[in-house]
RNA sequence: UCCUCGAUAGCUCAAUUGGUAGAGCGCUCGGCUGUUAACCGAGUGGUUGCAGGUUCGAGUCCUGCUCGAGGAGCCA
């Protein structure tokens, strides 16, 4: 016999007597009687305890408890339909195992400053324990997906000399008195990898320091990089939705408590199935000029068109084949249309924009070479990323996933900062 | 970096035309033997983000600053 029991295990365990470990989110007393909602993490249980019922002892300590405080219960498990959940505790013991005061989250509504603030309590509620949960489920999901289709997990270093594409702002940090940064991107590290393993993929953190300010970004998140060996642009869009829609499938099976808390409406996910629609960057011009959106062609798309092209299909959608001037340095060109590139983003439905970004690499050391130079970027530094294509190049894609923008999707959370346990975006660092 | 909005009790907010800073929640005490963010009564609680200005008088108007939120750009 179990010394303690999970709250998420009694139901079915009455009339048994039972131990349970937790803390207490509110409690409610009516003179002689007291009710104390207790969680453990797997659940909550409402505690009943009567004052005929009870030692002096369990009685007191009862009628000090406090928000948050920890406690010890022994009672019998008893079905009852007044109580939350249907099932309760009628107790016979009661002990305080840690006490709580002036506990600072109240039952009412805060702020997100305050609550971000208080995040390391935050996590205590059950909708941010929900969503926890559904991030975790959701990493599972992925891991288990590749590592069932003979993807070997192969991380790139977190501390890197330079920039992965040049591009965006990264954090310096001090390397032993040499400039050194925190990564941006793993990808070209994963295409050595490929070249020995066939498939990879990466999956840790990231860290872009872009100023950006939205519900959208973190400066520091988690991106899957898979890169794959002998694989083409076609194959490599087959891979990204064979994986989303596995991840789908996946926590409408096994994570439907999770998103009942959330109030997640279950239909546009069970619509997310492959193939999913693909559209050609000029083809999404089309449409976006006959909603009264034109753009030039060479234009980039702003947020307002993703998320219309995103409304456009209950699945998410590949745009593919973008004008190559605009795009990194390694995205091959498409040979029918040099001026396009051959790499698609992938947007998801319900107006959450972007969530995978992936290509076909070059794999010819000549136009490699061009591009380097064309970019600017030092031939020194990238000269061990040259050898990729001086010895045995082959063609590879690969993309990188946003871990927190597919929980943020799957949950349909107003905000990324709410999918990861402590968000470092662009006003902070703490707790 | 730019645009918009905001900052008043521990929290969420209110305060009319510029005229005595309030409510709910929390907390403390009391009442209640089936509560569901329990309820009822009493109590507790303020450098109105900071600095300056206008005025007989500023939470309110003006200037500067700080901090935050949403968005843009960039991206996952």
């Amino acid at each position: 016999m179990k010394e303690w029991q999970r709250i998420a295990d009694l139901s079915g365990l009455e009339p048994e007597s039972v131990t349970v470990l937790g803390w207490v989110t509110h409690h409610r007393s009516s003179g002689r009687i007291e009710f104390v909602a207790i969680r453990d993490g797997t659940g909550e249980v409402q505690a009943v305890v009567r004052a005929d019922a009870v030692s002096a002892e369990t009685w007191e300590a009862t009628r000090a408890l406090t928000q948050e405080a920890a406690v010890r219960v022994s009672g019998q498990v008893r079905a009852d339909a007044r109580a939350p959940g249907g099932v309760e505790l009628l107790v016979g013991e009661l002990a305080l195992v840690g006490a709580s005061a002036d506990y600072p989250l109240t039952p009412k509504e805060h702020g997100t400053d305050f609550l971000m603030e208080h995040r390391h309590l935050w996590v205590r509620t059950p909708r941010q324990a929900a969503v926890l949960r559904l991030r975790a489920r959701i990493i599972h999901a992925i891991r288990a997906f590749l590592d069932d289709h003979g993807f070997v997990l192969a991380d790139p270093p977190i501390i890197t000399p330079a920039a992965a594409e040049g591009t965006t702002t990264l954090f310096g940090i001090d390397y032993f008195g040499e400039a050194a940064y925190l990564s941006q991107s793993g990808q070209l590290y994963m295409e050595a990898l490929a070249m020995a393993l066939g498939r990879v993929y990466s999956f840790g953190p990231t860290f872009r320091a872009e100023k950006s300010k939205t519900r959208r970004h973190l400066s520091e998140f988690w991106m899957v990089e898979p890169e794959i060996a002998f694989c083409d642009f076609d194959e490599n869009l087959v891979w990204q939705e064979e994986l989303v829609s596995y991840v789908v499938e996946d926590v409408l099976r096994h994570a439907s408590r999770e998103l009942e808390t959330l109030g997640r409406d279950l239909d546009p996910l069970k619509k997310v199935q492959p193939p999913f629609p693909r559209l050609s960057y000029d083809e999404a011009l089309g449409r976006l000029g006959e909603a009264g959106m034109p753009l030039s062609w060479g234009d980039d798309f702003g947020a307002a068109h993703e998320t219309y092209l995103g409304s456009l299909f209950s699945a998410p959608v590949f745009i593919h084949r973008f004008p190559a001037a605009h795009k990194a340095f390694y995205m091959k060109p498409d040979p029918l249309r040099p001026e396009v590139a051959l790499a698609a983003d992938l947007l998801a439905p319900e107006g959450y924009g972007e969530i995978v970004g992936g290509s076909q690499r070059i794999d010819s050391p000549d136009l490699l070479a061009r591009r380097l130079q064309e970019h600017h970027l030092p031939a020194d530094t990238y000269d061990w990323y040259m050898d990729l294509r001086r010895y045995g190049s082959v063609p590879h894609s690969g993309f990188g996933l946003g871990v927190e923008r597919l929980v943020a999707w799957v949950g349909k959370l107003e905000h990324v900062r709410e999918t990861i346990p402590f968000a470092r975006t662009l006003t902070r660092v703490w707790p």
